[in-house]
DNA sequence: TATAAACGGTGAAATAATTCACCAAAATGA
DNA sequence: TCATTTTGGTGAATTATTTCACCGTTTATA
């Protein structure tokens, strides 16, 4: 099967809803109601599902245990997955103790840092390592996401090292782009970016 | 000018990297090295800056310091902008002292919690204040923009607090989406939601 | 029991976005 | 000076994505 890196962003968001009304003990949802909440059409919502070969009941619409099951079983989704983050400045230690990751099977397993200093200081319930253990661990641990918060200058090395040690995937905090081999999942989260994004839309907007 | 969302995306990136460029002393780029830098194809840049009629110089590309002024100026980018935000956990306060804002023409000119004790114990640069006078402050100042960094719980709550008080744009770090009138510009910076989508394409990839 | 309403499924149509092919201009170099 | 190379601009072709129209079920209701 082969699907579109636009179909899977609303599959990710649709499950994180499905997982929200699971909470609230819900049973069914209408292709209407993903729609509404994850901002589309009902169309794309049902073509979407459709297109992986699931499928829902007349007049009750998709069952929220059993569509949440399926994507999770189909995409890997909430399942056990191990993550480190490396640089533990604010923004990584706020990272570090990030509860809603461990709901939704991401377990981060390691924290680096280049200052002793700073891992001496931090009182945190997970491990914490110098940058020159990355390697070492990384690969004991199976660890396959790397979450990057250091400065801009340091974040392509930390991408090279996290990608030769093993690491399938990598989520980038730092405001710079890193360039990666096509066969490592990359995402950025550029803060700066993100507002001059929406402050562009406010001028011109299409849909 | 009528400027489709992706469109106006890859933009805001471009102009991340003509920033970077200009700060190396760069005075010309092509429309190929902005493409490897953001990721896309010269076709797709060439269009897009076409599109917004300006031009380049044959066999020496875009220069630097016009095409980013002229995108700033189209787009109002890197120019100032207040913003403020709601919410001073540990992400909230990482948020607070993140520089790169203020380099991009971002200001944040205020902080907001719900907690007395919190305002009182913080040490930064940004004046902090009671969530009880969010709608004055924001009014006050002429606040633009909303960073939304509260738990789940609230984020409904504050964004229309936020957009009553007169912002236009609102970034949200909860991960839950908010629902906002669509004249209100939105982001969502869903945490999880990004680890989710790096470790569905591990799975299932088309382009 | 018959009718209406609310749903999902799906091929076809419409739209949007990307890629391509090719031209013209400028720079370079023989 | 003349050929070659590099570059942007742009209409056309292609590909991708979304929307629509309509069908068949199921449930609710009169």
């Amino acid at each position: 099967m082969n699907i579109s890196s636009i179909t899977i962003e609303r599959i990710c968001k649709v499950f994180g809803y499905l997982v929200v009304l699971e909470k609230r003990g819900v049973d069914f949802v209408s292709s209407r109601q993903l729609a509404k909440a994850i901002g589309v059409t009902e169309y794309t919502i049902r073509k979407d599902i459709s297109l992986l070969g699931i499928t829902g009941y007349t007049r009750r619409g998709y069952e929220v245990k059993s569509l949440k099951e399926e994507l999770g079983r189909k995409f890997h989704l909430g399942q056990e997955r191990k993550a480190c983050i490396v640089g533990l400045g604010r923004l990584g230690t706020a990272l570090l103790d990030y509860e809603k990751f461990q709901e939704d099977g991401f377990e981060i397993v390691a924290g680096f840092d280049c200052s002793i200093n700073k891992i001496e200081r931090l009182r945190t319930q997970i491990e914490v390592f110098s940058i020159n253990q990355l390697e070492n661990i990384v690969e004991q641990r199976g660890i396959e996401l790397g979450i990057i918060a250091v400065p801009a200058e340091s974040a392509q090395e930390v991408a090279d090292r996290l990608i030769s040690a093993g690491v399938k995937g990598i989520l980038n905090f730092s405001p710079i782009k890193i360039i990666v081999p096509k066969n490592i999942m990359y995402l950025d989260m550029d803060f700066t970016n993100a507002l001059r994004f929406i402050a562009a839309r406010f001028t011109m907007q299409k849909k």
